[in-house]
DNA sequence: GTTTTCATGCCTAATTCTAGGGATGCAGCC
DNA sequence: GGCTGCATCCCTAGAATTAGGCATGAAAAC
């Protein structure tokens, strides 16, 4: 197997020279570009193509979700791992939506990120459990089920539906046989208990809380 | 600190043989029930209301997953961390969603079970990383672009998105810094392409033949 | 038995959408 | 070069939606 060429690019020294050493400690690794803000990593991300590049979000000259995302924009094959602190919710959404393949917290053992570079190589996603606690929370949309899906009437559930299908104001009046003016009361009433202010919006948020599909 | 009082379901006899003695190989856990099927799962969870609940998702009588949603419809306070084999995505989410505080893959070394256990008590989620794979691709699929939809344009789908959002045509106009008349227009050709005449048809449409969501 | 909630019905003004039309520039293709 | 598709911009008229009201009867809740 050929040596992984590799790109670092932190700001602080002492973290900088700690990831170098690693790198440079085991064999198979070679460390092509060692740099300590964006626009380095962006230039020895060009000029070297590394395979992996370990990025750290917070720089002085921007974000290094900028240099992942140059990754997928120059279309490199490039693997980013984010070695960072435990920044807020949105960087580390951002880094893994540009393309990041895994996100160690800083402060974890040597051992640790060679672990996580070798998870990398084999097709897994390292993710500090610190971190992974929020995307978890991503997907354990609290439930206010009871909340709010029992605070629509049968009959606003119905009219949501149809109004999610497609069908406009008049036609579910025809449908179910009453007035026009009944369907669009019945329509601001949903809107009110849903916090939206139009038809889409509504469905979106009904099937964000699971009230329809 | 109190012992931990661990609940343990799980099918297969070699693994549940595994998993007891990690538990009960540390002094401070306590192993207070080990079950093989749904059923016996949910009767244990609630006789023992453990702290925490080892869970596999394949079983004989039906998915883990009801184990774990259980625990937040009773409103327990056990964590729920999968040990389970590389599930299709659909479950692994579903696990999640559901609840559970990590997904550690079945086949990691016992030292790795202990450190998952640990790292939820610490607050962190512990996911494997051939997992985290799976969840990381739920982030990184905003841009299947000249991939899948050759009927509808990557500008029109990106309106789209906004407008499945519940963005107006003004609103999409300033988020992508065009006129408004351009956002019209588009809207216009997207009703064409699709055969529908208005904002909530065109996702119902698009969702039907998997052009959003 | 009173209050609250729900479904029903109506009106109007302002906003937003929809469906026609037309026009320009740019890129890729034959 | 000419053609075509795509994105961009503009206009207008009519339809639909939205937001503010107000009001009544019936059923459920307290």
């Amino acid at each position: 197997m050929a040596t992984l060429r590799v790109l670092i690019v932190e700001d602080m020294a002492n973290v900088r020279e700690r990831l170098s050493n690693v790198i440079e400690s085991q064999s198979d690794f070679e460390l092509v570009a060692v740099t300590e803000n964006v626009e380095q990593g962006l230039q020895a991300l060009l000029a070297h193509k590394p395979d992996l590049a370990l990025v750290d979000l917070g720089l002085p000259d921007g974000s290094g979700v900028e240099v992942i995302r140059a990754i997928g924009q120059q279309k490199l094959k490039t693997q980013a791992l984010v070695i960072s602190g435990f920044q807020d919710e949105k960087n580390v959404f951002k880094a893994l939506e540009a393309g990041a393949r895994g996100y160690v917290y800083k402060l974890e053992e040597d051992q640790k990120i060679i672990e996580a570079i070798n998870y990398i190589l084999e097709g897994g996603a390292p993710i500090s459990p610190i971190i992974a606690r929020l995307v978890l929370n991503k997907f354990q949309t609290p439930e206010p089920d009871e909340n709010q899906t029992e605070a629509l009437t049968s009959k606003q559930q119905n009219i949501l539906l149809y109004i999610s299908q497609g069908f406009t104001s008049k036609e579910i009046a025809e449908k179910l046989g009453i007035s026009y003016y009944t369907v669009t009361t019945h329509i601001k009433n949903i809107y009110e208990k849903l916090q939206v202010n139009s038809r889409v919006e509504a469905i979106y948020e009904a099937r964000k809380i699971g009230l329809i599909d």
